[in-house]
RNA sequence: AGUGCAUAUCCAU
């Protein structure tokens, strides 16, 4: 069963599913009895060529071969809808989820939370992080950022604060992508200046801001017109991180000409990019 | 023996 179970995964990783599927039928008629290896295996094979129906035709029959779908299966499964797949296939494989307690670990959840909010499925992205609590499995920093970004995305600055203030008191190590994605936050939502004390918060924790975090900050002013602001958050990304990100040059870019300041942008774009080795 | 998690600009959605 290993041997065909691995060469089934080779196979899937080259995209040939049809002789995976071929081997697998061979295992069957052998009268080896499938594990959920071999099974993730085979259902990986249809994912990496996008054939998610046969992908869930399978993870359901999971049972009828004895064998019940695991953290990798929900991982594969979860992963795959979120990038191709329907609300409704992520909603039910959410169901299923929920229906099979212990079959879910922080990167399960984690990567539904996130793919639910991909999907602008904000209400299901809230409800993943309640039964995760319910279920008692801890958020990681990486939960914090996936929900921080979703309140970005959703424009939640009040329930971004409130899991920012609990991610700040939960002794978590300081992870820079949760200050960047409150910073992001602040700003999608038109307030840059607590934005801003974020930075604050980023530097007493001992890290400090990196590009993301600039370009962040400049397109929060950039966003509101305020661009004197933002020019002085341009203007420190460069004597701290030495040449500035093609995306912060974007976005400082894009605010001047938001504000109708044709001349600056224009300076950044035909003089002060060129001469840092920037190309549009 | 295997799979899966997070951040920025513009555009598109």
């Amino acid at each position: 069963l290993i041997n065909y179970s691995t060469m089934i995964m080779i196979l899937g990783e080259d995209g040939n599913y049809l002789m995976a599927e071929a081997l697998f039928l061979e295992v069957q008629q052998l009268g080896l009895r499938l594990d959920t290896f071999a099974l993730n295996n085979m259902i990986r094979c249809y994912t990496r060529v996008n054939r998610i129906q046969d992908a869930l035709d399978l993870y359901r029959k999971m049972p009828y071969f004895g064998c019940q779908p695991d953290t990798c299966t929900f991982g594969l499964l979860i992963d795959w809808c979120g990038k191709f797949g329907s609300r409704n296939e992520l909603q039910r494989i959410f169901m299923d989820l929920r229906a099979t307690p212990h079959k879910a670990d922080a990167q399960t959840f984690n990567s539904m939370i996130n793919n639910f909010s991909k999907q602008r499925d904000f209400t299901n992205a809230r409800e993943a992080a309640r039964q995760m609590r319910a279920w008692g499995i801890p958020f990681s920093s990486a939960t914090y950022a996936i929900l921080i970004h979703m309140y970005a995305k959703s424009r939640d600055s009040a329930s971004a604060a409130e899991v920012y203030r609990e991610y700040l008191d939960s002794g978590l190590e300081p992870n820079l992508i949760v200050y960047n994605n409150m910073v992001l936050c602040y700003g999608s939502c038109g307030y840059p200046e607590p934005a801003e004390s974020v930075v604050g918060d980023i530097r007493r924790a001992g890290l400090e801001p990196d590009r993301f975090t600039y370009c962040t900050l400049v397109s929060s002013w950039g966003r509101i017109g305020a661009m004197p602001q933002a020019r002085r958050w341009f203007n420190e990304a460069c004597s701290t991180q030495g040449r500035p990100s093609i995306e912060m040059c974007n976005a400082l870019i894009d605010g001047y000409l938001k504000a109708k300041e044709v001349n600056p942008a224009n300076f950044i774009l035909a003089k002060l990019m060129p001469d840092k080795g920037i190309k549009p």
